[in-house]
DNA sequence: TGGTGTGAACAACTTCACAGCG
DNA sequence: CGCTGTGAAGTTGTTCACACCA
């Protein structure tokens, strides 16, 4: 049951859409922008118009025909629709480069996510306290304090060697979805949410690129 | 001139997949497995058997009938494919956090990607010189630099706000493939790739599924 | 008038199903 | 026999074009 609601029918692209359309509408409406329509949108996001107000039309009518949308009407529908109306707690599990990073990042705190709890296996980071706040867990606590925190977002920034175990215990713990920075292809039940940041299919895409482009 | 090889109609995401591919090859050859069907690699990357195969005819034919690939074979040919036998020279702008967890990330040089030059613009920054030998360059420096290093690709790692100005500069000094982790659309000429690295998007797509999950 | 909302046409991608070959 | 390679069928996602309405 990947999608149980209506909305099965919605492509995956049409919500990355939304969540792009979401941070231009939020830099329109800090610049006094009070209406948009779909060409001027569309123009800024490199995307065709019609498919702007597609993706929209899937979860109503927003917009005013003849003139356009009202942006901070917008901006909070797709808000809404996105699920940002409140914070999201996510675990970290990795405090390693790319883990401290992630913590330090502003990004997160502004959009409406936040760590309530980070773990790793290293004994000389367990029991450590972060710049934030925040301690360092065994991975073994996972079960217990993700049930303590309420954290539903697991990110995973290990090894690629450790992420498929990771993964299991983050699922074990009841987590639902997870965030992974490690470059492999997690195995997950069906039902599970899981987005890959993957650096090295990315620059395999830009080499492949370059190489056909000078061939 | 996006694409103007006989290539052109390969989806974009037969080569993310065959990216995919080369990594549990590499798992493969380095167990010492020599042999691998088109089923089992397919149950690995949870992908259709059907579409690997097709993925790997769009550049020829390298399987044996009633047997499978070669294993060591299979992965030299979509390195090749993907232009891997070289290393790729790219230069880093904005040593952040992020930036500087993607200098200390091993997997690059692994995979056959190394930072070649190093640019900031902050003065407390610029001059420095890193622990694997490199110095931040001011970004005035860019053009001369990425010249005289033969760097190919530019990675962004700054604020968003300043990601577009460097863009530009880095096509500019002459660069046609960019990974860009700041959070925006970046506007580019035709025929240049950007591959983008969005946390915040792929967290809205994990917010989304939980919220409709639950609904 | 001008831009939305939307069915219908189109395009792209994926999966099926089986011929063909080692 | 078994697995690849591939046309054909199916599915999904995108764009067009225009009716409709503020």
């Amino acid at each position: 049951m990947r999608s149980p609601t209506k909305f099965s029918k919605i492509p995956a692209a049409s919500i990355t859409r939304l969540s792009i359309y979401s941070r231009y509408l939020e830099a329109l409406a800090q610049e006094g922008v009070k209406i948009i329509a779909s060409d001027k949108l569309a123009q800024k996001c490199g995307i065709n118009p019609a498919q702007i107000r597609k993706d929209l039309a899937y979860f109503g009518e927003f917009g005013i025909r003849g003139v356009g949308y009202f942006v901070k009407e917008l901006l909070f529908e797709i808000k809404r629709i996105l699920g940002l109306n409140k914070v999201w707690k996510m675990a970290l599990v990795g405090v390693g480069n790319l883990g401290s990073a992630l913590l330090a990042h502003q990004n997160f705190a502004r959009q409406g996510y936040e760590f309530a709890a980070v773990f790793d296996v290293d004994p000389a980071k367990v029991g450590r306290r972060l710049p934030n706040g925040l301690i360092i867990h065994h991975l073994d606590e996972l079960e217990r304090v993700v049930k303590e925190t309420g954290v539903e977002i697991g990110v995973i920034a290990t090894p690629g060697t450790q992420a498929q175990e990771v993964a299991q215990r983050l699922i074990q713990a009841g987590i639902r979805a997870i965030l992974n920075f490690a470059p492999i292809q997690l195995q997950v039940p069906e039902g599970m949410a899981v987005e890959n940041v993957d650096f090295t299919v990315k620059l395999d895409n830009l080499a492949y690129h370059l190489t056909m482009g000078n061939a």
